[in-house]
DNA sequence: ATTGATATTGAAAATCAATTTCAATAAAAA
DNA sequence: TTTTTATTGAAATTGATTTTCAATATCAAT
């Protein structure tokens, strides 16, 4: 998906088009890691000095709602956002530089229906992130 | 694993037995829930009540350290601690009342080794996780 | 038992990310 | 243009976590 389209997706749903959320959304979809806001704030900052640390609160926030981010869970912490993918999808993560693939493969059925009728469970959704070193970093 | 093989595990590892850790011990170990570091609070204050904030911290800490406890991941938030299973396992969260099972049923070596394959990565960890609701809160 | 070294304590202060408040500003509709 | 109102960044606030510190409790060595 490209930028402009995030924009406009967003426009679509009754939010304004800003300098502001331009470098914010501009600096989460180029990027390949997950990124915690605070990381986000410097480097759009770059591309907007203006911009305030509240605002990509609140651009993260949007985005989110729309599905267009997602949080990502690692061991230490869990407030990074990557792309979302689309479909369903799951995340592997490089432990050393934060690098972010997605995969699918859901196999997962057979799993879930076993686990549920053992354990008298409605099971809703779930979770399937692997970790491990990218090629560079190996 | 029993309350007091956890104290004597603090203890092998060169740590003191206080009235402190004993309430935080007892706290996490009789939980089948996830619990924040502000519930095991209020919960170890009522087996001892002269216990601080600081010392959950503290212990918790220590405890995650031995791997006798596991931070739990969800949807909102990652700050809860549940007893750690032995063994590799995964967990199966109940969405309402927070409830926590384990599972085990390690299905995933195929899936991991195809992906380890297309994408290069060198594969270390994985989490899997379900959540759904108890047989009680359905 | 008593003592001494020191790990641990809880209270208070400090830190840090995240949220709320608010008057000024900018975007989009009229 | 003008008007409406969503959005802004700065500052204040919140709330969880961490650090500091003098007092205390634990445990090993007598």
């Amino acid at each position: 998906m490209t930028t402009s389209s995030w924009l406009t997706l967003l426009q679509e749903n009754g939010y304004r088009l800003t300098e502001a959320r331009r470098a914010v959304v501009e600096t989460v979809q180029d990027s390949t890691h997950a990124l915690t806001p605070l990381q986000v704030f410097d480097m759009a900052r770059k591309k907007y000095p203006a911009l305030g640390l509240v605002s990509v609160y609140r651009t993260l926030e949007k985005l989110e709602e729309l599905h267009l981010i997602q949080r990502v869970h690692q061991p230490h912490g869990c407030q990074a956002f990557i792309s979302a993918g689309s479909g369903h999808q799951h995340l592997l993560l490089c432990q050393n530089c934060g690098q972010v693939e997605f995969f699918e493969g859901d196999d997962l059925e057979a799993l879930t229906n076993a686990i549920a009728q053992r354990t008298g469970y409605q099971i809703q959704e779930h979770w399937l992130q692997l970790f491990g070193l990218c090629r560079n970093c190996q």
